[in-house]
DNA sequence: GATTGCTATGAAACCGGTTCCAGTCTATTT
DNA sequence: AAATAGACTGGAACCGGTTTCATAGCAATC
């Protein structure tokens, strides 16, 4: 008899990684229920045995299982982060961001990516609910706005990088509109008239709202805009390569040029290279974005830098009060000049 | 009575989100055993019953619990990601391919960003272990090969952009050497001889095999390697800029420069330009990685295309092969010339 | 001293699946 | 025709927590 009890302790210490709630309220002597009041602070135990539970649990190594967690509390303590192009300076930033809003939140984010496709997104959120996620965090994305609404009725979900209609509280964005602002407003000070506007995604709204601030400036200014100056691109390096192209080749003329993010002035920049055109001397560059390698583009680009590790921060921030129904106040992200070395003043 | 049912019946329906595994096999007029055979594919199932099934889950819009299958299988179909700096094009472009190498097979990944610290590391390991993930794929970092070794004890894993001694099986990276030996080859092979070397983070391991690499062209042309040709860095745009600078004020000649890595490249020719030295007439660039940008630069760089994605998507497939412990093959990986137009052919 | 009201705690139900086990039914073997 | 094997299927145990509920113990009140 005693052989066999000796054996079955042993045994079970033997168990690889399976020490469970019952090891710790046999080892602490108290009952399962004492162990779950000490570990969520749920109800008030008596010091002796909470101590004795800690220090158990110390002995023991014992980490709770989420499955069971989850599957009694309902609670996942985690996070759907629905991005969009992994891998694309701007996405990553926010995610980035994001990432460093959860710290010490106890929140575990997942991370699913849309690619920008419609279906793909809905499989991704389809994906992050079953995965029972708590809260939902939508960067950027093609998603319709009434999709969007009816997620919002599912679970506690907000909105980065976007802004969407009967959703106002829940998102978060910089605001574009002053971002293309900014961008041509500074070029018309150093008394650009003559403005290239390389146009991002058709569609979508990051790249139309740079457009109108683009055009607020320049009627501002007692300008009209002029379409042969815009060009259809699609935020990528590429197109910013066409356009120039495209500018040059039909004998448009122009002093300046804002282009619809940083690769976008990266290509147009490149353009001008080959073309001999000489930046800020000859034509002048404004980019949106400031990524990393704006600042080592020679000349370093001048551009408007979007806080995007900020909007990130705040994003996860807002969701995690969103889940607590917690009030949180949002930030105030604004978009910054950042004056560097690609535009001159306008002389000749 | 009769009106108490239909009440309790009505109530159940009207639960929001609540199917379950009953509710389906009270509708096919099954037990639970059945329906989660029909789901699993665990047994033969009568084809009357198996569509019967298939058509409650339909009707009811099933989707299983995850924790409950969890904490029932044991299996979470949860892959953890430990990815080092979100954000950087080089681990963002591999986590990329992980996620695409995953599609299909039923996992979902969990990212955690470890920052290079390893303290931070270690954190996210235990979170994502504490996640009863199925797997591990760690995406470069800075623990140590035996904490390495105790995780593989654990759980699968597979390692990424990294070797480990003694876990080779398990481990995918491009040759380092190689890249850094194709880039200085091709140097040599325009008859460059005082050939700058950038170096990358002290101590990592990419970096030093590089040189390694670096070092093996010279000395195979027959050269010597002359130290005040070689500068510390890190890895950023800032030490290219340092590392000309410092060149140039030591007076110390040279006619082309090997960077560790693209934004490295960067740094140095914004350092070149100014001074006013042209690329590649006075001084020619070669770079490692190819990121995006880099065929933007002006000029546009050479370097050695590192196969990041594809080594993504290989390691994230090894990671289901060996959970599954099937076999995998492990595709090659080579490193690859990119020529674009910042290395001349020295001539004076 | 009996009653009332708290506090601290354990027992048991429950979360929603998977899987073992036993039993029914049909087909095959002897 | 009886015995046996095999294919399906349902019941129940189990995974490891959380939470409800009932109760023991004790101080305060009348």
């Amino acid at each position: 008899m005693i052989n066999r009890e000796t054996h079955q302790s042993q045994s079970a210490e033997t168990v690889r990684d399976g020490v469970t709630i019952d090891d710790i309220a046999k080892r602490a002597n108290v009952s399962k229920s004492t162990v779950s009041r000490v570990l969520n602070g749920t109800a008030v135990v008596n010091e002796q045995k909470r101590s004795a539970v800690h220090q158990a649990i110390a002995e023991l190594d014992y980490k709770p299982n989420v499955f069971a967690q989850g599957l009694a509390s309902g609670k996942s303590m985690t996070l759907g982060i629905l991005t969009q192009n992994i891998g694309s300076p701007f996405y990553d930033t926010i995610a980035q961001g994001a990432i460093e809003g959860l710290a010490g939140s106890g929140y575990t984010p997942i991370f699913v990516d849309g690619r920008w496709e419609h279906a793909r997104e809905a499989a991704a959120i389809e994906t992050l609910i079953s995965r029972k996620v708590d809260g939902l965090l939508v960067v950027g994305g093609d998603i319709d706005a009434s999709e969007l609404q009816s997620y919002k009725t599912q679970l506690p979900l907000i909105v980065a990088a976007r802004d969407i209609e009967g959703l106002e509280e829940q998102c978060v964005s910089v605001n574009n509109k002053q971002i293309g602002y900014l961008a041509t407003k500074h070029l018309l000070e150093q008394r650009h008239t003559r403005i290239a506007f390389i146009h991002g995604i058709e569609g979508h709204p990051d790249a139309q709202n740079r457009f109108v601030g683009h055009l607020e400036a320049i009627q501002e200014a007692g300008l009209n805009l002029s379409d042969e100056l815009v060009y259809q691109g699609d935020f990528s390096g590429h197109a910013g390569l066409m356009a120039i192209n495209y500018f040059l080749d039909q004998g448009i003329c122009f002093s300046a040029i804002v282009a619809a993010n940083d690769m976008v002035a990266f290509g147009a920049r490149l353009a001008l290279y080959r073309r001999g055109i000489r930046v800020p001397d000859d034509v002048s560059i404004i980019g949106c974005d400031d990524q990393a390698e704006a600042a080592f583009m020679t000349p370093p680009l001048t551009t408007v830098r979007q806080p995007s590790y900020e909007m990130g921060v705040a994003a996860s921030k807002a969701l995690i009060a969103l889940i607590g129904k917690k009030n949180y106040e949002w930030p105030a992200l604004n978009p910054e000049l950042q004056i560097r070395e690609s535009v001159k003043r306008f002389t000749s």
